[in-house]
RNA sequence: GGCCCCAUCGUCUAGCCAGGUCAGGACACCAGCCUUUCAAGCUGGCGACACGGGUUCGAAUCCCGUUGGGGCUACCA
């Protein structure tokens, strides 16, 4: 089986875009065969090269893999005019010679009566002879596919079977008068060059399908399964858009979330395993995937799942495949260069916020506090600190128990913390906060013994002594 | 307008094809538990078969219609 992904490199890869490939990759996995990248580059004017590499990184980043390509369709127009040539050869297209003005007009003019233009009906194919007579005369000319006067059907595993009267199909072209050929052309040439044994493609394309159907047809080639993928919506339950939200893959990965997780979030899309099935690894989704299970409605994106999917996988991964990705996001807080000796501190602060981070952006902001010589304290935050008149040289009491400690453990650490609450008569919690905010600035986060051991015994007692420090120039007299 | 497609909690969905479980799960939201705080985790709560007709002992499930969305109707893709 073979399977193919043809973006039009008219725009970034859209989320819309990125659920199709995956599908397309799920289903060429499932059954073993080859996911071939083309590029429809048909329309010169919209296409850009730029985009080409920005759909194949975006793909890259996400993780989809393909075996074929990436092949450019506009490499095929020779193949695609000889075959439009051949069609006209047998009869089973012909050359049109009316003026897209001419034909605009007469639409118009239809569209007054409350009719839908059908060529087919208006316009008499002008015969064979003729054709050639006045083509050579050089009058210019498009090439029209003459569809079969019959309705089409094709089963869609997505739609089941689909019907369409004869009535409702018309003559179109695949030769614009330049020469060069339509999507339609292309597409089916391609597919029937690639030999595509699957058509996994957007909805928008449905009505498009007859057109295909009956090239496919006339060239001979055996029909390929379809399957139309539902749109994909913004909360607003209208198109996904800019308006509403990011929409390119490129963007979702600039907001911090993992490939993984985008490609877990899209592949639940419009399609789900059964069973309550939800979170899964691509091995398993690669196994459980059937095209039966896709849904037929269009579904909105949305972000709060997502977000949801982003922190498991946050929490779920492994620190190896974590920290690459979260490289970027580091070096944009200001923590690009740490030096290899501070690997270990970053994985474990790393690890201690993983569970309280939804993305990449927000584990790396975390992770600040460990990495600066200093801190600065909001004052608002610490308005119950400074009206505590003791507490500076509690802390400071504790910056000397901490400095005895033989090892620096949690226990250690929280044992020597509790006997000095015991001893000065307050609280653990009267300390753990206090310590806290000392050490990380924030009113919340980790378990504050923990937090203190991924510090570090140095920074801790640096921070807590900055911290008395600013206490004592900022009290509140009660 | 014509043709084609779609319709279950706010959202993603299971169930539909082979009618018969309090319509199940997840996100979000709310409450409780856990806890030095915040998350995470656990427990519970809220909440849907678009509407109207049929067929049937019985309809989310089958049929028809309505409404609402979307696509196509290009010498765009």
């Amino acid at each position: 089986m073979r399977v193919r992904f043809a973006p039009s490199p008219t725009g970034y890869l859209h989320v819309g875009g990125a659920r199709t490939a995956i599908y397309n990759e799920l289903l060429r996995k499932s059954l073993g065969g080859e996911f071939i990248l083309r590029i429809e580059d048909t329309d010169q004017q919209r296409s850009d090269a730029a985009m080409i590499e920005q759909i194949c990184n975006g793909l890259s980043w996400l993780g989809v893999h393909w075996d074929e390509g990436p092949f450019l369709q506009s490499q095929g127009v020779e193949r695609h005019r000889q075959t439009a040539a051949a069609l006209l050869q047998d009869g089973k297209a012909y050359r049109c010679f009316r003026t897209p003005e001419e034909l605009d007009e007469a639409r118009q003019d239809a569209q007054k009566r409350g009719e839908t233009l059908r060529y087919r009906d208006y316009f008499e194919p002008a015969t064979k002879e003729e054709q050639e007579r006045r083509a050579a005369a050089g009058e210019s000319f498009a090439v029209r596919f003459r569809m079969p006067d019959s309705e089409i059907r094709f089963s869609d595993f997505v739609r089941g079977d689909v019907v369409f009267p004869a009535e409702a199909l018309d003559d179109f072209i695949i030769l614009r008068s330049d020469g060069s050929p339509t999507y339609h052309l292309s597409v089916v040439c391609d597919d029937v060059e690639m030999r595509i044994t699957h058509v996994i493609r957007g909805d928008d394309h449905l009505s498009n399908t007859p057109k295909h159907v009956g090239l496919f047809q006339a060239l001979g080639a055996p029909l390929p399964v379809f399957g139309h993928l539902p749109l994909i919506l913004g909360p607003d339950k209208k198109r996904l858009s800019k308006r509403t939200g990011a929409t390119s893959i490129e963007e979702f990965r600039d907001l911090g979330f993992l490939p993984e997780a985008l490609y877990n979030a899209l592949a639940l899309l419009g399609w789900s395993p059964g069973e309550d099935r939800e979170l899964m690894t691509r091995q398993e989704m690669e196994e459980l995937f059937t095209v039966e299970r896709i849904n037929a409605g269009a579904s909105v994106f949305d972000r709060d799942k997502l977000s949801w999917i982003n922190a498991q996988y946050l929490s779920g991964s492994s620190l190896d495949q974590l920290m690459p990705h979260l490289e970027p996001f580091l070096a944009e807080v200001g923590l690009g260069d740490l030096g290899d000796d501070q690997t270990g501190r970053l994985e474990r602060a790393v690890d201690l916020h993983r569970t309280r981070a939804r993305t990449l952006g927000d584990l790396a902001q975390m992770v600040v506090p460990y990495f600066r010589p200093s801190l600065d304290y909001d004052l608002d935050l610490c308005t119950k600190f400074r009206k505590q008149s003791q507490l500076p040289q509690q802390l400071g009491a504790l910056v000397e128990g901490f400095r005895n400690l033989e090892s620096f453990t949690a226990e250690t650490v929280e044992q020597a913390l509790r006997s000095l609450a015991e001893e000065v008569g307050v609280k653990a919690g009267a300390l753990i906060h206090p310590t806290r905010m000392a050490l990380s600035s924030a009113k919340a986060g980790p378990s504050l013994f923990d937090l203190v051991v991924a510090m570090g015994q140095e920074a801790s007692l640096r921070h807590l002594e900055n911290f008395a420090a600013f206490l004592r120039q900022n009290p509140i007299e009660e």
